[in-house]
DNA sequence: CACACGATGCGCT
DNA sequence: GCGCATCGTGTGG
């Protein structure tokens, strides 16, 4: 039976547990069935220009992510989609990694279409990853072979120069592919 | 209180 | 590749 992440995996640095992230499951229980996503692509915000807490500032909508590493930041954009987050770092220090992708059934590429998928809305911001009965994330690893790709960032306008983004090689849950980065035959350790 | 715009997705060109 | 839907949020007046 696989280990549920607990506070120690998401209690580090962004990019570490970003990379970490890939090849674990996102589990949601509703009602009776638990939704399940093997994330594939997922991006790092910390205390950089795109992040909702660039230069630091606390707001009342990126809260949580100053606040207890492993809490679900999920917010609303564009008028219609939710991003589903999960708060990393140390209790004061602001960073999220956004779930990007997830493969399994449906596949979902795109932050939006993850939540919609999961089914998750604001109504799960601030839950908390490592104790909620209802959402959690399994650990899970790279199968073998599968390559881990990093690149930039996708949407932003600010901090595009910084690869702050990875996907797993080959899945169908990737929203945007950079050929130029898979080209590019670097290994990258899992965190 | 008004307003500009967004960590997007989709449909059309 | 491009424009638009649609509205919460943050900022400034």
């Amino acid at each position: 039976m696989p280990r549920r992440l607990q506070r120690a995996d998401f209690s580090r640095s962004t990019d570490a547990v970003a990379r970490r992230l890939l090849g674990c499951t996102l589990c949601h229980r509703v009602g009776d069935d638990v939704i399940r996503g093997r994330i594939v692509e997922v991006e790092a915000y910390t205390d950089d220009p795109a992040s909702h807490a660039a230069d630091g500032r606390r707001t009342q909508r990126n809260s949580v992510m100053f606040g207890t590493a492993g809490v679900a930041y999920v917010y609303f954009t564009y008028g219609m989609h939710h991003c589903f987050n999960v708060v990393t770092e140390k209790e004061g220090i602001p960073g999220a990694v956004l779930i990007r992708g997830i493969e399994s059934l449906p596949h979902a590429a795109g932050p939006a279409l993850v939540c919609r998928a999961m089914q998750l809305t604001r109504r799960d911001n601030g839950r908390d990853l490592a104790t909620d009965p209802n959402l959690w994330i399994e650990a899970g690893r790279r199968r073998p072979r599968e390559r881990m790709i990093q690149t930039t960032r996708i949407g932003i306008g600010k901090g595009t120069d910084l690869l702050r983004r990875y996907y797993l090689f080959g899945s169908p849950g990737v929203s945007r592919r950079d050929r130029r980065a898979e080209s590019a035959p670097v290994e990258l350790p899992d965190q």
